[in-house]
DNA sequence: GCAGGCCATGGTCGCGCTACCATTTGTCCC
DNA sequence: GGGACAAATGGTAGCGCGACCATGGCCTGC
């Protein structure tokens, strides 16, 4: 009577999850080619490919990419860092990336810097752990510590919707002081004297706000350009008690610049309230051209960005990054246009 | 002379990082102890706790969460499928779902399933690639390919904002009928009878207009019911085409139900420019109840949906059943409540 | 005094995959 | 004909971590 010596294999049962193992097994080849029919079809003869894919198909196979990224070090996840999902103003930005990065085979994580919840440095951890094949930052100026951490850790970075003279990697915006000053610009030209911001509290709405200030200040508008300033995320209820503040103080203005296409149909809202006729006896001009400014009425002027393709560019750097092509320019001013429209 | 029998150690380099081997041999303790620490403080010594924590600090070590849910087949990450991130819809709910799963240490992965794109098989092999710890679908009525594919993988899968009666595990949502059957009863006790609707052409807005038709059917209201099919995702101009559409074939309407705010919206600015008074000649009723809704000039009535509220069980769900809880109900009726506001 | 238990710590192994190197076979050219 | 070379396939060894089991020290209770 023979003991029995087979030890007990698998002592860690898996998920009992189908592995390129079973695969390989069903089509009967090395797990190392059924990689490779997998993964470059081109390396292997018609025969095998024939064999691993009807294994594939029989057994349901999908392969496990945590593994596979473990294995490569390269996760095929990127991470997206937004002050908080809810503003639409990134949305489009978030969408074209996703869908851009989807085509290629990477997968987007999303992560939510903005308001409390927890620490900007736990959200960087969480993120660094991932390993993902690059971080794209939107709308988000880090801290110090944020930004060395992110260099220390070599992970591919693409800044979005700004243009900073000391970019952490790779850029893809445009400039909020020109958007500033070529509103001024604009509204000087429509004849308008007596400007007015409204504006969100983030730091981009104030450097446009700034820029726009010092332009009319050039162009000889002497008037002291009131501001408001309205917490971030930026609401159409702040838009209308804005103006009413704004009326309160200075009735003569002529025209408001406002920090988001939100806020200007707030201000819309609150003007045909007061009778205060748009664009009669006050320019509006937004900032975003969300896709319900052309409807409005009156249509609202606005500067438009174009979102989708910030989105897009900054998918190619990071999957050309990541695929090992050297990506010539870093930087990429995507501009901005001033929709005229019946607002002002 | 001996020769040299050390084979070249390390074939493979690894990436270079910090790994918690490297910090096990700083902190002078083995690297199962480190990762207990990390994991489990409270299993080791306050001495050992301390010497890792500090050897952490030094090395600026972020554990490879890849490599963890390799190890302990947990990812840590949850995926959500929604139609498109661009309608502001579900927002709530993924900003409410991606924080509350932070705090809880899980990340969230966006896939977007409407439009083109690539096939929702495809999308779905690349979540399911990932080994998710769940799977968050948010306005999706999946194939039944999809469906069996989501069964078979055993991931735990939470469908949101609806209520269907055959779920596929987990549910959080509202229904969409009530909902429907509820405007039509407000309508009606606020005095109106020639009702019409505004739907996007999504599955479920269609069912709360049938709802809403069949019960004003059932409260006498003989007149038929026009509809106006818009394309999802809604937008403002398909509510004022809409308008502009009904009140060339039924003038005599007092009642529209719109199928989103931003309908709603595009309905009431329709009504403006013709003036048709709102409420006096038409009531406008929308869904959603997006932030601008009560701010709008007139405040817009509309059906409240907690859509935060549905993101934060949905979360719960997935970490309960990630963590070994069973939970008792797998279905939670959300609810919702019409909002009245003087658009109607 | 010693069995039994608990606590802190460590060793070993493998999660599922791919990088790297080795081997086999076929093909070409001089 | 034989060496050079390429194409196809396989073997081995990890990637970095945690599950599992083992060990040793200490305390408790009879």
């Amino acid at each position: 009577m023979t003991t029995e010596p087979v030890p007990p294999k698998r002592l860690r049962r898996g998920t009992g999850a189908i592995t390129l193992h079973d695969v390989a097994k069903l089509a009967g080849v090395a797990p190392i080619t059924a990689s490779r029919a997998v993964n470059t079809p081109a390396r292997v003869s018609e025969d095998v490919l024939k064999r691993v894919s009807l294994a594939i198909a029989r057994t349901g196979y999908v392969p496990n990419r945590m593994a596979g990224g473990l294995a490569s070090a390269r996760s095929r996840l990127v991470a997206a860092l937004v002050p908080t999902i809810s503003g639409p103003v990134f949305l489009e930005t978030v969408r074209s990336l996703t869908e851009a990065l989807a085509e290629h085979g990477y997968q987007l994580m999303l992560g939510q810097s903005g308001y409390q919840g927890l620490r900007e440095d736990a959200l960087l951890e969480a993120i660094i752990g991932r390993r993902p094949d690059g971080i794209v930052l939107t709308g988000i100026m880090h801290s110090v510590l944020g930004r060395q951490r992110l260099l220390a850790c070599g992970i591919p970075v693409v800044e979005t919707w700004d243009l900073t003279p000391t970019p952490i990697d790779m850029l893809v915006g445009f400039s909020h002081v020109e958007v500033g000053r070529a509103v001024a610009k604009f509204l000087h030209a429509k004849g308008r004297g007596r400007f007015a911001v409204v504006a969100g509290d983030d730091e981009r709405a104030m450097r446009r706000m700034q820029a726009f200030r010092a332009a009319a200040t050039r162009l000889k508008l002497a008037f002291d350009i009131p501001v408001v300033a309205v917490p971030a995320p930026t609401t159409l209820k702040s838009g209308r008690d804005a103006l009413a503040q704004l009326l309160s103080t200075h009735k003569d203005i002529d025209a408001v610049f406002c920090s988001s296409d939100l806020l200007a149909l707030g201000v819309m809202t609150e003007a045909r309230v007061r009778r205060v006729k748009v664009p009669q006896q006050l320019a509006v001009v937004g900032f975003g051209d969300l896709d319900f400014a052309a409807d409005l009425a009156p249509a609202l002027t606005t500067v438009h960005i174009n979102g989708a393709a910030i989105g897009r560019q900054a998918a190619q750097f990071i999957v050309d990054r990541s695929e090992g092509r050297e990506v010539g320019t870093r930087v990429v001013d995507i501009g901005f246009s001033i929709i005229e429209r019946d607002s002002s």
